[in-house]
This record gives C-alpha cells, sequence and structure tokens, in this order.
DNA sequence: CTCGTTGTTGATAACCATTATCGGTAAGTT
DNA sequence: AACTTACCGATAATGGTTATCAACAACGAG
C-alpha cells in the first residue's frame, strides 16, 4: 500500500475547509483511485474499491470521485460519447486526449502552442476562460497498417 | 415552409447509396431539423416535428438524427456534460465552441491557427485526424461584470 | 398484379449510468 | 449524555437513449 501523503493532506484541507469529515471510507477510495493508473469510469473503481472492502456502497464511490474532483485531485474525461472516466490531476500536467476510433487506444499529448491561441480566442470574445476539453479522434498507425492489409 | 432542396438531395443521395428509403417522415425531419437553429436536442426537435406530424414517434426522430449525422447534414454537440444536441453541418463552416459557465451563453468560434496544431500534433503521433472536440469553459463579460457588481 | 423480401415505423419495454431518498450510524460539540 | 450534523449503504428512481417487435410500406421478380 503506498502512501500518498500529498493527495492525502489535500483532501484533509478540502474537507477541513467545507467543513466536511475524513473517514475510512474516503481514505480508501482515494488509495484505490490514486493507485489505479488510467482513465476509470466510477464502476471501475468501484470493483477495486470492492476488493478492498466489500462493504462499501457504490454510491459513495460516485460521490467521493466527485469530491476528489472538487478538490483538485481527480479530473473528468469523456473519452467515448456516454461514459465519464476520472484521471489523476495533481502532480499530473494538463494534457489532452488522443484517441483512436478503431481500438480505443488513448494517447496523453501536450501542445502549449494551442493552449495559448485558446486562452487568446476566448479572451478575444471577452471571456475568462477556466476550463477546456480537447479531444482528438482519429486512427493510429497500427490499425491503419492492419486495415491496409491484404486479407480480403 | 423553404425549401432546401440541396440538402434533400443529399440525404437521397446518401439514402439511395446505402439502399435505404426516402420517406414522408425523414423529410419532415430533415425540414424541421433545417429551419430550426441553433443546438437542439432529440427531444427539443421531438417536440418541433410532433407540432408538424402529431403520428411521428420518439425513436424516429433518434433514428433519424443519427442518420442526419452519417449523411453529413449534422453534428453533434456535447456542451454540458450529459445531453446531446445537433447542429447543422452541411453549408456550415467549421467551428468549436465557447460556453459560458454561468449563464450557458454559447459562442461558436474560429480559429485555424489551432485546427492546424492539431493536425500537426496528430500526425506526429502517427495518426491520422478525422474529427475532434473542442470545448472551452469560461465566464463571459456579461456575467463577469453583474457578479462584481456591488450587491452582497 | 401477386408474392416474397426487406427496410421502416411507432409503441413500448428495456437499459444503464447516475442521482435522490431515507433510515440508521458515526463523529464532533456542548 | 444529549444534540447536531455529516455520512453511509441499500435501494428506488430518473432520464436519455436503445432494443424489441408486430404492423406496414416500398420494391423487385416472376
Ligand atoms: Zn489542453
Ligand atoms: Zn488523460
Ligand atoms: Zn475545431
Ligand atoms: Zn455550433
Amino acid at each position: 500500500m503506498v502512501i500518498n501523503n500529498e493527495e492525502k493532506k489535500i483532501l484533509s484541507n478540502y474537507l477541513a475547509k467545507r467543513g466536511l469529515r475524513d473517514t475510512a471510507q474516503r481514505e480508501t477510495i482515494l488509495e484505490a483511485f490514486l493507485q489505479a493508473e488510467g482513465h476509470l469510469s466510477a464502476e471501475e473503481l468501484y470493483d477495486i474499491v470492492k476488493s478492498q472492502d466489500r462493504s462499501i456502497g457504490q454510491a459513495t464511490v460516485y460521490r467521493t470521485l466527485k469530491l476528489f474532483t472538487e478538490a483538485g485531485l481527480a479530473r473528468e474525461v469523456h473519452l467515448s460519447d456516454n461514459s465519464v472516466r476520472y484521471e489523476h490531476l495533481y502532480n499530473h500536467e494538463h494534457h489532452d486526449h488522443l484517441i483512436c476510433t478503431v481500438c480505443n487506444r488513448v494517447v496523453e499529448v501536450k501542445e502549449p502552442a494551442i493552449e495559448i491561441l485558446q486562452s487568446a480566442l476566448a479572451e478575444r470574445h471577452g471571456f475568462n476562460l477556466h476550463d477546456h476539453r480537447l479531444y482528438l479522434y482519429g486512427i493510429c498507425k497500427d490499425c491503419r497498417e492492419s486495415q491496409d492489409s491484404p486479407n480480403r
């Protein structure tokens, strides 16, 4: 069990500031979340949490993920059209997502020039930008090659 | 009743190419869609269609909007997190969306430089880009001014 | 035109991720 | 201890979307 002191502190501070309580469930869910990689759904996290503490309910996982988001520990990601997923936010640089529509592979990408242009664009329209979502959909090299292969 | 011959032809061509049929319902829904402005949900379009032909069912509107999307007449927009909305695509230049998170106003914006950088970014990762979604969330000038007003 | 095939439709049930509800519990306070 | 309030888990409910299915309409072959 890795100890993520920084994240725990952030959560504790957030809870204290709001008059909320630091409970065992929230710590268990935080640890499960921090140990998981990638972009996971509430239900996937619920499965992990269950294997740790069978008594924790599904609704609590939903509630707590929302809490993490508000506390700045998690970020919502909408990879495909329906499901919401979560990724680590604290200590992770901002990035956007490049998604292969054939194999569903997700690549995290950074392009500071785009970020700057976004701010300028918003500014030009009188907006104070505080968030954005950029999803790039395409076909990755592997899928292109296997599609072009001479079977068919 | 405006006659949108071009769009009707596009739909007819698409249907013919796929061996699908050109029905009265599809034409009614197309006309309703083309007359509506902005970004509307399937249910909103259904309300409009109903006022035209009460016998058309909700499922048909959902099906037909998907059809329009495949035919290149409509484009899905995901303004807020849950609902899917549709906007005109044919004869409308590509744009992205700037959304005020206070009043929900939506501004359509264009920034060719961002588009170019997106392609280059995808290319660099071996992807063939065929679509993207960019949503910019901020607070518009009006909302900023009314928030800063000295009542409170 | 008749018949068989296949796409289409509307009503409705089902789905499924998420949220609301609620009774009970635990933490913190006085 | 008594009280307040946040929290929890179980479960029902929600709401947008999709699947199902029987009836129907277009089409093509004969
Ligand atoms: Zn970005
Ligand atoms: Zn990511
Ligand atoms: Zn764009
Ligand atoms: Zn638009």
